[in-house]
RNA sequence: GGCCCGGUAGUUCAGUUGGUUAGAACGCCGCCCUGUCACGGCGGAGGUCGUGGGUUCGAGUCCCAUCCGGGUCGCCA
């Protein structure tokens, strides 16, 4: 039986004592014990740091023995006299005393920990995340669940100060199965039917604004049955936000206020306002992305201008087809991107959908040109102009339709950069702004909402919707950080009318209108103030001030690749019992 | 679902063209040590080489399958 700590009370936080204090009780984990014999050092430690405990000859003789029997990660509290050190620890904030221990109680002993609680451990993550609550104890991951809450307080903080008022939205909901995948809950009292998961507090959001409640906010949890990857948990957290009588200028302005004040009391770091602005199509012409890291340049050049008459059919060819021949240039990257590298960059872009790479790398005195027997006197070099390739230079070209060029040279822009190690440290916040509203599908040659069917369409497209669907551009913003979607919202559509014809437009029945989401449109007739809003990725914010790469880092009990929690094993199979109750039966996976 | 990477003491890793009893560091256990703080010294324990099959006189090493973890493409209105 262990000891208990009636009598005892806590009076400080182990890295809190200072030498003005005289008796303390301090509780914590051993980090670390040092038994020099007729001298013992305990070094305890709490989520404030750590103290240094000493017992010597001084020491009663029963409480002597007793810290002789602590080993590491004994979970204690001692009672004692704070004096100042002989030799003073300066990587320690309480480097300069220590507590001579009058009292040592033994709260809770632990048997030797898989793997060593220490900041820099070198266990892989597989082991860790078995053992989460003791991955949790190490300082790196106590700090970055700590970074989280002073987002989470400070966003609550900002938006209730600008009257937000937080409220909750339901967790179990009805299943609108477009988009992403719904995790779905059964229903035991509706036998055969389901609950969904939110994918996002959309629709009630929304509603709120039709309830009158002006502006809305909650730090709401939402569920994609999607797979993971290290951005992306089918489990997360928004802060979701929704404001009426506001246009998206008012929007942009209120989250800029809201970053702005969160860099400074958290990191203090000053971000200038207003952010920066693209839109989507400027940042997919010159970054080939919607999300575009704008920390270094190496932007995408389009010479189809150029090479059109050329005698090259790769180039030749893709303009034809009414597509485009576009480079990006590496600049000084001759010598790291060898022959075989620019191979390597090859094998990358085919796998991302690319059907070749050309490239000019210009080492020496003459370029080294993949395509130079195809071009014609003075060609090369116009080519070279228009990229800006220099000598020391590699360009790499690609020519095919612009839904394959942009996204892959995109691609291939972030992974040279990554490689060559060329991105300066800094917030780049950006907005993406603009977006088309349709989106062409090919596999079912439908013209489909980009972001949500309730989005605003921009107030001078409104005139060619039936005739010129790829130009309608939306009221969507987006707000990119370093490369990475931080946010993402829109203005809402609250004309009953125009919604009933995007609807028609996104080829939607009224059949289908109904059932599902009937109640919305319906909302809609009853007067409701023109609204918007955005959901904040508050993990992705967390990760990303953490100066993490992955979202397991900020997350408490996060999710691996295939979607299952690796120390509590879900998902798990239920008893049969369950199942008949709720009318489900397991049959064998088709695949 | 596709592709790529990884899996050897508790942990992190090494392990040669396939060849004797699979090593190191840290951790752990025991003894010693009065100023340590990554304490130090001496000694010790600890292995289904992810799993299954195959090739071979012989497999941690080669081959096949499979499981687990990571990254990525598809997917993520």
């Amino acid at each position: 039986m262990a000891d208990t700590m009636q009598g005892l009370k806590r009076t400080h936080y182990c890295g809190e004592v200072t030498l003005d204090a005289k008796e303390v009780v301090v509780g914590g984990f051993t980090q670390r014990v040092r038994d020099k014999g007729s001298l013992i050092f305990i070094d305890l430690r709490d989520t404030s740091g750590i103290i240094q405990l000493v017992f010597d000859e001084n020491t009663e003789k029963s409480v002597f023995e007793k810290a002789k029997s602590v080993r590491s990660e004994f979970v204690l509290m001692a009672k004692g006299e704070v004096r100042a050190r002989e030799s003073v620890n300066a990587d320690l904030k309480t480097g300069n005393l220590e507590l001579v221990v009058t009292e040592l109680r033994i709260l809770s002993k632990s048997q030797t920990t898989p793997f060593e609680i220490t900041s820099n451990t070198k266990t892989n993550e597989e082991l860790r995340l078995k053992y989460r609550y003791l991955d949790l104890r190490r300082k790196p991951l106590q700090d970055n669940l700590k970074m989280r809450h002073e987002v989470a307080k400070c966003a609550r903080e900002y938006f209730y100060e600008n009257r937000f008022y937080e409220i909750e939205t339901p967790m179990m909901i009805k299943s609108t199965p477009e988009g992403a995948r719904d995790y779905i809950v059964p229903s035991r009292i509706h036998n055969g039917k389901f609950y969904a998961l939110p994918q996002s507090p959309q629709i009630y959001k929304q509603l709120l604004m039709i309830s009158g409640m002006d502006r809305y906010i909650q730090l709401a949890r939402c569920f994609r049955d999607e797979d993971l990857r290290a951005d992306r948990q089918p489990e997360f957290t928004q802060i979701d936000l929704e404001m009426s009588f506001v246009d998206v200028e008012d929007i942009l302005e209120m989250l800029e206020g809201f970053v702005q004040r969160l860099y400074k009391q958290v990191l203090n770091v000053d971000i200038p306002t207003p952010l920066p602005r693209l839109t989507y199509n400027e940042a997919m012409n010159r970054y080939g992305s919607d999300k575009p890291d704008t920390r270094f340049g190496m932007e995408i050049t389009d010479i189809s201008d150029i090479v059109k008459g050329c005698g090259f059919s790769v180039f030749t060819d893709a303009i034809a087809n009414g597509g485009s021949v576009r480079g990006i240039v590496a600049k000084g990257a001759a010598d790291k991107l060898t022959r075989k590298e620019i191979d390597k960059q090859t094998e990358f872009v085919r796998g991302i959908g690319a059907k070749g790479l050309a490239y000019v790398r210009w080492v020496d005195d003459a370029p080294n040109c993949s395509f130079s027997k195809f071009m014609a006197e003075g060609e090369l070099e116009a080519i070279l102009k228009a990229l800006g390739c220099k000598k020391g230079d590699v360009a790499l070209i690609v020519a095919d339709k612009n839904k394959v060029t942009l996204p892959v040279l995109g691609a291939l822009r972030l992974k040279l950069a990554k490689q060559l190690d060329i991105i300066p440290e800094g917030w780049n916040f950006l907005w993406i702004t603009e977006f088309p509203f349709f989106e062409y599908d090919e596999e079912s040659g439908e013209w489909l909402a980009m972001h949500h069917p309730f989005t605003m369409p921009m107030d001078e497209c409104l005139e060619y919707l039936e005739t010129d669907k790829e130009k309608v551009r939306a009221k969507a913003y987006d707000l990119v950080l370093n490369g990475v979607e931080l946010s993402s919202g829109s203005i809402r559509i609250t004309d009953y009318e125009l919604q009933q014809r995007m609807f028609e437009l996104l080829g939607l029945t009224k059949e289908e209108i109904d059932a599902k989401f009937g109640f919305l449109v319906d909302a809609y007739k009853y007067g409701a103030p023109p609204h918007g809003g955005a959901g904040i990725g508050l993990d992705r914010l967390a990760m990303l001030m953490c100066g993490c790469d992955s979202l397991r880092d900020v997350t408490a009990f996060p999710k691996v690749q295939n979607a299952s929690e690796l120390m509590s094993e879900a998902p798990s199979v239920v008893a049969d019992e369950q199942l008949k109750e709720l009318g489900i039966a397991i049959i064998e996976s088709a695949e």
